[in-house]
DNA sequence: CTACTTAGATGCAATCGACATCTAACTTAG
DNA sequence: CTAAGTTAGATGTCGATTGCATCTAAGTAG
């Protein structure tokens, strides 16, 4: 059997916050060729020597970049092809991940390159991409809509602390309909994966909700039924 | 940017049919080292020249095992890291096809390589697989059981027509539950993607079933809510 | 102290689910 | 030719779930 050329693999990260109301993603802008100039997702190559597996290198990837670790991190999907990028056939294996956007503080300049968040308009940003980096941010998002009907996975993007309002409208904002209070609540209750948090509430100009957090040890849950 | 050395990559594909009652995977006994003798996962190599991308590869190796082209496949997840191959560290696009048992002959000794349904139990098969194989397989499981609950897949693991009873057992197989008559059979006549094949019949010592075929041009189908 | 706002609970009609039953259409035994 | 057996397909019932509306609770602001 012959053996044939393997092709140049990197690793992307899709990061995604809900910020002011809407989706962001977080882009770079590309100092190297090629596609110098153009914004694309944080990404780099598989460090053999350093880590154990393809997710160990999308979390050293995400964090050298971004400085965050993330609560919630999966792979999305691998891309692969001959026109993607014009150096020749190339895979990219694509991660995604969802950070809370007040845990991270952009390090502008940390590594001399810009970061910055890009606002979700539909599935897209606009601005054109790197790669077939538009493609890849746009699967992300198809992911993230369709998870969300029927797991936890909005969670992740509140702070440790919130109420069930908070995340009634983290449900809606993402889902970009409007949900019934008392089916959600009764969701959330029955899941058992949040807690109260004993005394404190928050404050407003009306009726004060209950905090809570999610229970330790629970990941994403899995609802019985859609939302 | 130091540039690193990019791991080898390979494409694997999961072949899953339905025989005697029974899930089963394709498997080749393997003729090279490493793992020589050992079953494994149909895979091989991306030929850049000739595969315009990851699904195009995946294609490329099916047909070349199996002699089948158009089932339903889509890939399943990437796995690498530096333990699964002796050789160093490796990664494998993995695939994940349904065919009709009665689709494909095997086409033994084709090229001097032993092919085999194997009867998954649980989520493996009853022999050691080479490299992290027994870990995709038991992935593929997963992810057919899963999309099972809320989609038409088992379509696809039927000929081209067939009965709704029919329907009704491969996901009673698949799942490993029995299932209410008139509620699958809402499900199917509200997801309208079946059409009665006009006039045919099945025989047996009973009343006989309306045969159905897929509409033209509808794929999977993702159902409102679980079977 | 009243108006306003949002949290959280409750009520109700329509729908859906599991489960049982009933009829239809065929083969085979006698 | 008829009765028994088997499976297809339709219908009925009842409790649970859903969507939608309403009601009460708890705070702030004037």
């Amino acid at each position: 059997m012959a053996e044939f050329l393997s092709p140049l693999v990197t690793i992307d990260v899709v990061i995604l916050t809900l910020r002011e109301g809407h989706l962001q993603v977080l882009l770079m802008r590309r100092g190297a060729e090629p596609f110098a100039g153009s914004w694309a997702l944080p990404g780099g190559y598989i460090h053999p020597e350093e880590d154990a597996d393809l997710d160990a290198a999308a979390r050293r990837v995400l964090h050298a970049k971004t400085g965050v670790r993330t609560p919630f991190m999966e792979q999305l999907q691998a891309f692969g092809d001959g026109q993607r990028d014009p150096r020749g056939w190339t895979a990219t294996f694509a991660y995604f991940a969802l950070v809370a956007s007040d845990a991270m503080v952009l390090k502008e300049g940390a590594n001399a390159e810009e970061v910055a968040w890009w606002q979700i308009k539909g599935k897209q940003v606009e601005t054109p991409l790197a790669f077939d980096h538009a493609r890849i941010v746009a699967a992300a998002v198809s992911r993230l809509r369709s998870k969300v009907e029927y797991t936890s996975l909005p969670a992740h993007l509140l702070p440790p602390k919130f109420t069930l309002p908070d995340l009634q409208k983290v449900y809606e904002q993402i889902l970009g309909r409007q949900m019934d209070k008392s089916a959600f609540r009764k969701r959330m209750a029955e899941a058992a994966f949040l807690e109260p948090v004993t005394g404190e509430k928050r404050p407003a100009s009306n009726r004060p909700a209950q905090l809570y957090r999610i229970k330790r040890g629970r990941g994403t849950i899995f609802f019985d039924r859609t939302i």
